[in-house]
DNA sequence: ACTATATTTCTATATATATGGAAATGTAGA
DNA sequence: TCTACATTTCCATATATATAGAAATATAGT
């Protein structure tokens, strides 16, 4: 993952409501929601969903699906650990501190091997 | 972490500029760089700089200090941690086969027990 | 005090993002 | 095909963000 991609990525979710989408949807699972029962769920109309939803999907952290006459949207897994793993290795690069204390502190003491 | 200040972490380095400035100062460690080392290396002009350090310490991820004429930013490790830490909680939560095959394994392994 | 240098603030401007009503599109059941 | 419903696109508008020159401020050496 480059710089762009990763800005593409963090900016995606660097909004309320598309955090909001996005954390309903890893907890929603496989399966995903549509889109009517995420915007019933947050209360957003279903014009500026529909604009997040775009927004999550072009940058690639969720896909959308249609069944029947609802669309599922469900989260890109691989993606958000993509991104994760850029940003552990771009904050803890050559930082023996770094995630220490926190849950993170496994990933760490891998590392540092 | 709440929602709200995970957005302005996440805002924070969802800009190249920042997110460059920001991978810097980690790589620079603890002391830091001055405005202006980091203004040349990055080819950005000095009001540009500025408004986007200002972003970057108002979100709490970089500090500034003041040591003689200069002013020196620094990474802020430990908001960079908790951040991770939630995007880790609320990107994995109940879910087994997030982090597999990257480097964070470690710490989904932690979690699962 | 004067000068040089570092950085920020001010200001204007350009660009991007967010919001939501209304209309259009797509899908399926009667 | 008509109707109901789900979702998106279109559109106007509001708000936020980004850029950078010029002026202001701060610091330190002479």
């Amino acid at each position: 993952m480059d710089n762009k991609k990763a800005v593409i990525l963090l900016a995606s979710i660097a909004q309320e409501a598309r955090l909001d989408v996005f954390r309903m949807l890893i907890q929603a699972g496989e399966d995903g929601l549509s889109a009517g029962v995420i915007g019933e769920r947050l209360g957003i109309p279903g014009s500026t969903l529909s604009f997040h939803l775009k927004e999550l999907s072009h940058a690639g952290l969720i896909q959308a699906r249609q069944e029947s006459r609802y669309i599922y949207y469900s989260a890109n897994y691989e993606a958000m650990n993509e991104l994760l793993s850029y940003l552990s290795e771009n904050c803890c690069a050559g930082q023996a501190d770094c995630f220490s204390g926190v849950s993170c502190s496994a990933l760490n003491k891998e590392k540092i091997k």
